[in-house]
Order: structure tokens, then sequence, then C-alpha cells
DNA sequence: TATAATAATAGTAATCATTACTGATAAGGA
DNA sequence: TCCTTATCAGTAATGATTACTATTATTATA
């Protein structure tokens, strides 16, 4: 992969926010930086980062891809009401049920929906 | 909800297979019984049957809506090559973290990627 | 049972996120 | 410096899903 501004920038960008953006949402913050980047640009990069692992893909009720840029193994609560996503760092146990079926596991996508405590009240 | 013979059909479909069709799998299988039903049809009663809480949601890495006819709490693993969905009935653990945040769980998706039997020889 | 009100339908058009295409640009090795 | 080709900006195309509309069917009520 030779290198490129752009994908650094995206990289960047990613990397140094704790939220879940979507490729729109890193669209309007690289323009900042970059005015004439395309969309097109930051959705190839994307897949590409998150093909080569740099990046984990969430694919949430909202029918558009998040991206976050933490790829250590953690799970997500995301607000039915508000739409926060939530970063849960002491992951689920995989079942003992996948070693026992032959089921080699590379990655894990947990996602558990309900309400903040900010919409609980 | 008033009564129809095409939700009916279609809910007849989800809950009659074990595996997790896509809308177009069901709009297929409903044809052969209801040869002219819509596809706008189908789409409209998986998404009322899913508010319902009738049949659930699956989304995954090939960006096409999947649904489960089984609502009991269970959990998926998707083969990465073949894109095999598999049932596994040991669903992790919620972990504390939750229950700690103040965070109201009402569903849960965990799907588990990697390689599944066959695929791994 | 007949009637009226209105969900639900079939068929089709529109939406919207994402991907593909194309000629121009720029890494980076020789 | 020059050449190869990955990457880019800009735009068109794709494909899953949703919205729209005139018609049909369900169901409450007279």
């Amino acid at each position: 992969m030779r290198y490129s501004r752009q994908r650094e920038l995206i990289t960047e960008i990613i990397k140094g926010r704790k939220d879940h953006p979507t490729a729109d949402m890193i669209y309007g913050a690289a323009r900042e930086i970059e005015p004439n980047i395309s969309l097109g640009t930051v959705y190839r990069n994307l897949k590409m980062l998150a093909d080569d692992g740099v990046i984990i893909t969430l694919e949430t009720e909202d029918k558009r891809l998040h991206y976050d840029g933490d790829t250590s193994r953690h799970s997500h609560f995301i607000c039915s009401k508000c739409g926060k996503i939530i970063d849960l760092f002491k992951p689920a146990v995989v079942p003992e049920e996948l070693k026992d079926a032959g089921l080699t596991v590379t990655s894990e996508k947990c996602i558990y929906y309900g309400l903040c405590s900010g919409c609980n009240e």
C-alpha cells in the first residue's frame, strides 16, 4: 500500500477520536483540513483500513456503517433512544460452544441495545 | 394491526425455517405460495414484525439485513469465507460493566466471525 | 348481513449509503 | 529524472430499502 496524504489524514481522524463516526462524519472532519478531499476517497480508504485491520466496522441498526479506531477487543452499547454508542471494555466471554463446534473465531462484535443513563429517566 | 394473509404467510415462512434469510430470500419463498406478493409488502411486514418483536434482525457485514424467526436469547457465528450463519444457543454473559454504568439492556446482538468447520480445512 | 372507515396491498418511483468508473495526479523505485 | 501505477477528485452507477398511489380487503358497527 502506497502512502497517501488523504489516507493518513483519515487514519489520524479516526484514531484521534473516541466516538464511532460514520463515513459522512469522517468526510466532514477531513474536509476541514483537506477541503477538496472526495467522499469516494473517504469510503475507499475506510474500506482499505478496515480490510487491513487498522480500524473496525460496526454494523448497527441505523443502516450506516460506523467506524472505530480502537481495535482492542471490546463490546458496544447503543442507546435505542438517542443512538449514542458507548464502549464496553470488558468483553463478553466467548461461549465454549464455539470451540466444540470446530469454529475458529477471529473477531467478535457484541452490541447491547437499551437505554443509556441519560435516556433512562 | 389488522390481519393480512400476506403477513401471516411471511411470519410462517420465517418461523418455519432455521436459517437467517434476507428480505429477498423471504420474497422468493413467499412468491411460491402467493405468486404476486410484492417485494414492498415483504419489506413492510418484516419491519412491522421486527418492531413488534415477533422476529429479530441481524446486521451483518454483507450489507443486507438478515431476519431470524427465533427470538430466544442467542448469539451467532458467521463464517467469513462462505457466509454461513450458525446459531449459538449459549449466549455470552452480559458484562457487569453495563449495570454499573446505569445502562438498561433490552437486547443483545453478538456476532462471532471466523471460519466454520467446513472452511477450516 | 350490508356498509363505511381505513389498514394493507401491488406495483412502481424515489431515496440514500456505498461502490465503480475515468481521466488527472503523485508516490516512489530504477 | 523518468516511468509505472496506486491513488485521487469528481461524478455516475448500484443495490438495498423505503415511500407513494390507486386499489383491495379487513373489521367494526348499524
